[in-house]
DNA sequence: CTCTCCCT
């Protein structure tokens, strides 16, 4: 279907629509207040009288059903007990909140408001609102990833396509290779540190790893102090009740002389290392005396006294490896450590190992398990190995890698990721994101299949990584309990953490999270030197001061790549403009041009070309010119000298052309892949960079780095949620990462935009960890659907604020997910919600809990697809491309770079030209897009998108077609496939009705929409700001510029320019789905919403009512106040309320 | 009048 067919089919009807009320010159009539309540209401929830009497009945049998599923399972009982003894309490309390929302007065009620269904069983067929949690099948749980079918080409397959419509955009799909491109990316990732034999940073180091070497020793001391001889008659849930009643209460099983269960299977292999020696007899990780703890594992693994003069640690399992690889690891300092390690492993539960970049621990230490019998079924510790990676690419390309080192396929070593897995029943060792682990947790908590987890890049402290370590660190313990009461032949599990830096002491010395300290190893990475350069000042002008440093490298020193850190897209295009003129294959030409006229000689003869060949070869060459350079590094560092140079015009030319190359994460893959092709001969490769290129990237052939020092953050005000980008310092940890982006292939040198003073002062240690700067009602919500009903009392590496935590439940709350308990001034702590069978449910779904809100209640009126586009899309983020973006995106610039001299006149007329008609096609795909639903939402705006893309079958071309980025449009389209497939596979009653083309939405669609978007946002409502203050407000024509009233912000907030509302005339409410401060508070992702809708929704949390009144016709209307400032929305009928 | 970066 050509393009225009399908602009047709999506738009014809609002298109329509806006023109009418155009020529009418009115304002659209949801936005007016005097009609509401809106007459149309009922009509979404038509409801007889028996209906509603069998609900009342169903309701009563689920609601005894899930008391007494509660009372069955007594292993999530358990479960909660590790992290909250007083959990038991809340639950009695909270039952009788079993079904949200429910009171006696709705249940008289003979209308019902259209969006209440979703907290009431009202259509009886409908699962979403039979207040049943959570299928517990037996069968297997529905893991997140297992929700997706697929092709034998590892396509996923769309859910349930009815044979009639089976055409279309969905066969074209399932060609494979579309994650081609991001494995490909793989190959040069950090993935491959294992073989790389170049890491970063030479100098600074040493006295972090003599500080670290004495906390070693004294570690081991720790374990033989620790002791406590007081629990050893005492059976596991007696302990466990004990341990709970102190506060936080865990503390690691230490000595367990006689408690322990005799060990009937000790390892069948051991092999002696120094037989005739005595304890202590064996070496730590840094070569030193090592006691052996008394632990529990030390006794399993030791078994005796006798038994403890060998080593445990013995090779069970037989690897053949290709030759190439054996040598390389040689190679590797963490080999020859191996010993060290997994001695370290086998006696201790949880161990943590800190190596740079290039020490190839990610690679080596699963090895070091799978040797040793991990993951081998039959073995001491059959269940798998699993790592956890905070990124997918990271996942997908060590799970390669390490197959490859082991001559195994990708069913013995595998990955899940969100959208792809190799996972079999015969899979040893499994790499994951963290977020598939997280979800794997919420179905089985114990983590039976597993023998040992893995998280790597601890460091980064994303939030996933921290709540696995606080979740592992109990699972660890339940699952060393179990197995010494020998529950159902449980084994134990063994955590290891692994993290870059050697800020291990959230962890290591975190008592809440681990009572004894666990044993810190450190292992060496082999690096080149990275000579750091400050300079004298700091400019503000950063942009420029880049340019100005990639200038007098590039000009003055000798071949290498160059990669430049700045903060975002605007300033990357800014810089790589100003080198392309300066330094680009054109610019020189031209240059090259103008003076080969005047004198016809001396263009072949280029200075550069023989310092090219000598640097080329590396090596030898290379030394002698790092001497030339340290001179020239010396003048590079003046300013002043800098200056001087400038004005008379001195080292500013170079005949060696740039390529330069920008990268930043919302570039297409394709663009990104152009840092990983070899620069055209004879030119040096200059990549002008944002954060990507500090972790997830690593760009080859990198020798000097600028470094501005600062990063674009995302802030989140805690208290009112309005967000704002940044810009501010990097910490010292990551000025690190970044200066040893340039010694991976060789000594490099950084370029740092700042002095040191600034540095040494300003700059903090390590960047906050995630979970400290985010919204965290996902996190709690998924705790809370785990049993962790105390969120306060979790073990988090380090906490997150308290106000984010009671935020996050009051949204929760307000949301329907937790119980509504009146909030208890005087101890806030007791107000602290329980989950509701609604949350149970949301919480099935791998989005935002706003998100899954919309989707538990999406199943009126056909509507389910609908919300599943939008939730996916409003979860992926916003796909389109901006104006200022349209130029940069084409491919106009290469067109460019092959003109010549002769016709460059003409060439860029034309391409102005092209250029406009392109801005043209822009602005009318925009309008088109924003026409759905009559310009009343955003989120209908990339819901027509979204419909177009589907419908057209995805592809390039319709990406191109209408300004979206093609990697969100496939996210989004997976995203919606893997939802599809979480209701389909989890409530077989309701038909998700795939549509591979779903056709645009009705208008009575449109409304349920709404009000399902009202639902997932009802704390997220603005008001226009003379319905409050009663202000006559001029008449205007545009929302621009008019002021709004947001829930929760004092000040003046203002619809965003970019929204399909900002050319309309005002609506007087609306809700948001972000608020972004930047010249003033902007909402973004708005909706106009109908008041009364607000008044039925907000109930109990967030709306109550005025006593019943007579309006002038007589009616009985009430006032609904809402929100925490009580604005009086307007009357509803009584009966309504 | 704007978009650092990841993830279930």
């Amino acid at each position: 279907m050509p393009p225009g067919q399908v602009r047709e089919a999506y738009n014809a009807k609002g298109r329509r629509s806006t023109a009418g009320s155009r020529k009418r010159g009115k304002r659209k009539p949801e936005y007016r207040p005097e009609e509401q309540p809106d007459p149309n209401a009922e009509i979404l929830l038509p409801q007889s009288k028996d209906a509603k009497a069998k609900e009342t009945k169903e309701r009563l049998r689920q609601e005894t059903l899930t008391h007494k599923e509660l009372q069955d399972r007594s292993e999530d009982k358990e479960v909660r007990k590790a992290f909250d003894g007083r959990s038991e309490k809340r639950k009695r309390h909270g039952d009788k909140f079993a079904v949200h929302g429910l009171d006696t007065e709705d249940s008289q009620d003979d209308e019902i408001f259209a969006t209440e269904p979703v907290t009431r069983p009202s259509h009886p067929q409908v699962i979403f609102d039979s207040g049943i949690p959570p299928p517990k099948n037996d069968s297997k749980p529905p893991a997140v990833g297992s929700a997706l079918k697929r092709n034998s080409d590892g396509s996923i397959v769309m859910p349930k396509i009815s044979k009639t419509k089976q055409s279309g955009w969905d066969r074209k799909r399932s060609v494979p290779a579309k994650e081609e491109s991001d494995t490909s990316f793989d190959s040069s990732d950090s993935a491959y540190d294992s073989t790389d034999d170049t890491v970063d940073l030479s100098g600074g180091h040493e006295d972090f790893e003599t500080g670290l070497e004495d906390e070693d020793k004294e570690d081991s001391g720790t374990f033989l102090e620790e002791s406590r001889p007081e629990k050893k008659k005492l059976g596991f849930k007696d302990w466990a009740v004990k341990q709970l009643s102190v506060a936080k209460g865990y503390n690691f099983p230490t000595q367990e002389t006689d408690a322990i269960p005799p060990v009937e299977n000790p390892p069948t292999k051991k092999r002696k290392i120094e037989s005739s020696t005595n304890l202590p007899n064996m070496r730590g990780p840094l070569g030193e005396d090592l006691q052996i703890p008394k632990t529990t594992l030390a006794n399993q693994v030791l078994g005796s006294e006798q038994r403890a003069k060998v080593s445990p640690y013995v090779k069970a399992v037989a690897v053949k490896r290709p030759p190439s690889i054996e040598e390389a690891r040689l190679l590797l300092p963490i080999v020859a450590e191996e010993q060290p390690i997994m001695e370290a492993i086998l006696l201790n539960p949880v161990v943590i190992i800190c190596g740079e970049t290039g020490s190839g621990k990610t690679t080596q230490v699963p090895q070091f398990l799978y040797e040793s019998g991990f993951g081998t079924p039959g073995s001491e510790n059959p269940g798998m190995i699993g790592i956890t990676q905070p990124r997918r690419v990271a996942a997908v390309s060590m799970a390669a890698r390490v197959a490859h080192e082991l001559s195994l396929t990708s069913s013995r070593v595998s990955h899940q990721i969100r959208y792809d897995a190799t996972v079999s029943p015969s899979t040893s060792i499994k790499f994951m994101t963290d977020g598939v682990l997280l979800r794997e947790l919420a179905n089985d908590f114990l983590l039976v299949r597993y023998s040992v987890i893995i998280i790597d890049e601890a460091h980064e402290r994303s939030m996933n990584t921290d709540i696995l370590i606080g979740v592992l660190s109990r699972v660890v313990k339940l699952r060393e309990e179990m197995w010494k009461e020998r529950k159902d032949d449980v084994k134990p599990l063994r955590l290891i953490i692994m993290s870059a830096t050697l800020r291990v002491s959230d962890f290591a010395d975190n008592t809440t999270l681990f009572s004894s300290r666990p044993p810190v190893i450190n292992v060496a990475a082999r690096q080149h030197p990275v000579t750091i350069h400050f300079s004298r000042r700091t400019s503000p002008n950063y942009v420029n001061e880049a340019v100005r440093k990639a200038t007098k490298i590039h000009t003055r020193l000798p071949p290498g790549g160059l990669l430049i850190f700045l903060t975002g897209q605007n300033e990357i295009i800014g810089a790589c403009r100003k080198l392309e003129a300066k330094f680009g294959k054109k610019a020189l030409d031209l240059k090259k041009k103008n003076r080969s006229r005047p004198s016809q000689q001396g263009a072949d003869v280029e200075p550069e070309d023989l310092d090219l060949g000598n640097f080329d070869q590396d090596g030898l060459a290379f030394d002698v010119d790092e001497n030339m350079d340290q001179e020239d590094l010396e003048a590079l560092d003046s300013d002043d000298e800098q200056n001087l140079d400038e004005e008379l015009g001195l080292g500013e030319d170079s005949d060696v052309p740039m390529h330069i190359v920008p990268l930043y994460s919302l570039l297409s893959s394709e663009k990104q892949m152009r840092v990983f092709e070899p620069p055209p001969p004879g030119c040096r490769l200059v990549v002008v960079s944002t954060n990507v290129a500090e972790t997830s990237l690593t760009i080859p052939g990198i020798r000097y780095v600028v470094d501005c020092g600062r990063a674009k953050e995302r802030r989140y005000d805690i208290a009112n949620g309005i967000q704002a980008f940044q810009i501010s310092w990097v910490s010292k940890a990551s000025a690190a990462q970044r200066a040893g982006r340039a010694g991976r292939t060789g000594p490099g040198h950084c370029y740092r935009l700042y002095s040191s003073a600034l540095f040494e002062h300003h700059f903090e240690e390590f960047s906050t960890p995630e979970i400290q700067r985010m919204p965290i009602e996902g996190v709690v919500l998924q705790m809370k659907s785990m049993h962790i009903d105390a969120v306060v009392n979790f073990p988090f590496p380090t906490s997150p604020d308290k106000i984010a935590m009671r935020k996050a439940e009051k949204t929760l709350t307000h949301l329907g997910a937790l119980t509504f308990a009146t909030p208890d001034v005087k101890n806030a702590l007791s107000s602290v919600g329980q989950i509701t069978d609604l949350g149970r449910t949301m919480a099935l779904f791998p989005v935002s809990p706003r998100f899954s809100r919309m989707l538990v209640s999406g199943q009126q009126h056909d509507c389910l697809p609908y919300i599943i586009s939008i939730v996916s899309a409003m979860s992926v983020g916003d796909p389109f491309l901006y104006e200022e973006v349209l130029g940069q995106d084409g491919s106009d610039v290469e067109n460019d770079a092959e003109s010549s001299l002769v016709n460059l006149r003409s060439d860029s007329v034309k391409a102005k030209d092209a250029r406009n008609l392109k801005r043209k096609a822009f602005f009318q795909s925009q309008h088109m897009h924003s026409s759905l639903g009559s310009y009343s939402s955003d989120v209908f705006k990339v819901l027509s998108v979204v419909g177009g893309y589907e419908y057209a079958g995805g592809g390039q071309k319709f990406c191109s077609e209408n300004f979206v980025r093609p990697k969100a449009m496939e996210e989004i389209h997976k995203l919606r496939a893997q939802i599809s497939n979480i209701v389909q596979t989890n409530f077989p009653g309701v038909d998700a009705k795939f549509a591979p083309k779903l056709p645009p939405p009705n208008e009575g669609q449109l409304k349920v929409l709404k009000q399902l978007l009202a639902a997932g946002f009802i704390d997220q409502v603005a008001v226009r700001k003379i319905r409050i203050e009663g202000a006559d407000g001029v008449q205007v024509s545009t929302s621009k510029g008019v002021p709004y009233k947001a829930m929760g912000i004092s000040e003046d907030a203002f619809i965003h320019p970019s929204s399909v509302l900002a050319n309309v005339p005002p609506p007087d409410y609306v809700i948001f789905s972000e608020v972004i401060r930047t010249s003033r508070i902007f909402l973004k992702g708005v909706t106009v919403v109908n008041p009364s809708w607000l008044s039925a929704l907000g109930k109990p949390s967030l709306c109550s009512f005025s006593k019943p009144l007579k309006n002038n016709v007589g009616t009985v209307v009430m006032i609904p106040q809402f929100g925490p400032d009580r604005w009086e929305l307007p009357a509803v009928k009584a009966e309504l309320r």
